[in-house]
DNA sequence: TAGTGGTCTAGACCACGGC
DNA sequence: CCGTGGTCTAGACCACTAA
């Protein structure tokens, strides 16, 4: 992945060569730490381009949080590319594989039942409409790591209970079956190991988990997957930037789900 | 806060006019929840502005996570607005009155001594730049709910040393001062509770918080602040938004800083 | 004052979705 | 097929920074 286009087979824009260009640049430290960029205008003679097209480049590597931009000076470096795509943030097996390490999911039930409220609204379901519940255990090297439990409509939980039950990416499986996700929304706290969590872990009852919860939608806005993941502790971080011209990250009261 | 442009009396931007009208509509549930917002043209002729404008609209309200959009249909609504603005997230002071607590702040210490080089790093000093440590108490309605250390170049630290004690939002004192925040990078996971911890947030040593990092450059690129929150549990979560045509959102492994 | 990014316009062509 | 958003162009004016 370097411009973000990844696989799709499609010739990418001209604007993503040119943020990719850039930030690979940005990577290899040509500019340096709170360096000054080219201008715009340098940049559209540079890639015989529009100004516009190199200002929606612009807008993607500020959205990465790569640089900061203000009126009357050129584009500073604030940051260093993240090598992670969406796809790797998706799929805990990307993730794992990007990060040299070997990734393992051991399924541990598949159900289907009735959606509880909270799942149809987070699904847009509509009352009594039934749903497939997955747990899998998730592990790095053959270490316990992570417990998922993924919460799908039926039209997807169909093909995900297809799949060979030594399936090490769902995602990736849902890919191929041509269900692509575009946009999910995260919450991620601090939660207690219960019964479950402790047995699959190799942890206790009550052990603090970081726990992600994720909503994710496909291109169309259709809820794809709902699923918490706990995490053991010492064995993922998150990041995020945060800019004030956009803004996805917020603080909120740790009750609701 | 209603067009990203709160405080600075300058006439909002046109395309931060249209995208506050719709994410309004948006959240009085006008088109309902995964409707069809109206075409790109329809908006254009609506607001008389050109297409240009309204796409510029569109794509603040897709990375705030409110729409889906794809070639060959109208936009949908995929989410609710936050009322949390750029400013809420970084302020705890502000964050709390949104929501409708009453936040306290108690400075434990101030002191001054050379950077470490994680500091060093984080804030772009020379070797052998002095810095700011200043700890807080922060509470909600008279209850602790978390420590913050908060390291500032000396430049910033001036005039944060320089406050009152008693003052309860250092964020909205910077900005008063002319210091404004406009770039910040996050990382979250989970810590223990060392004896400090403990003893001022009323827990015990090894209990497990919530731990949020941050560096905020100021819109210069120049970093402004390096801190470390910890939330006790049950007290605050995380939420953001991804998408594939963005992404600020990364998982990472839990070591370095 | 000269250079730079922020905003906005008016138009063009194309790729995709759904009828 | 038509309606839609994605990409790109070529220009304009303004607001701000820094020399």
């Amino acid at each position: 992945m370097t411009d973000g286009s990844a696989g799709t087979g499609k010739p990418p824009a001209m604007y993503r060569k040119v943020a990719a260009d850039l930030g690979r640049e940005i990577g290899e430290g040509r500019y340096g730490s709170g360096g000054r960029l080219p201008a715009e205008g340098e940049l559209a003679e540079r890639y015989g381009v529009s100004r516009g097209t190199v200002r929606q480049a612009m807008a993607l590597l500020r959205t990465e949080g790569l640089i900061a931009s203000r009126r009357g000076t050129r584009r500073v470096v604030i940051g260093s590319p993240r090598p992670q795509s969406f796809g790797e943030l998706l799929s805990f097996t990307r993730w794992a594989r990007s990060t040299g390490e070997e990734p393992g999911g051991r399924t541990v039930t598949v159900e289907t039942r009735p959606a509880d409220p909270t799942e149809r609204d987070q699904l847009h379901l509509p009352a009594g409409a039934e749903i497939y519940e997955v747990r899998r255990l998730r592990t790095l090297s053959g270490r316990p790591v992570m417990i998922e439990r993924t919460v799908y409509p039926s039209t997807v939980g169909e093909l995900i209970a297809e799949l060979p039950p030594d399936t090490v990416s769902h995602t990736v499986a849902l890919e191929d079956a041509g269900v692509l996700i575009a946009d999910a929304q995260h919450t991620i706290d601090l939660c207690r190991a219960d019964e479950e969590d402790a047995r699959l872990l190799g942890c206790r009852p009550g052990d603090p988990l970081l726990r992600e919860r994720r909503c994710s939608t496909d291109p169309a806005g259709t809820p794809v997957e709902w699923s918490e993941d706990r995490y053991l502790p010492e064995t993922v971080a998150f990041t995020v930037h945060s800019s004030a011209a956009s803004g996805s990250l917020a603080r909120r009261p740790a009750d609701d789900a």
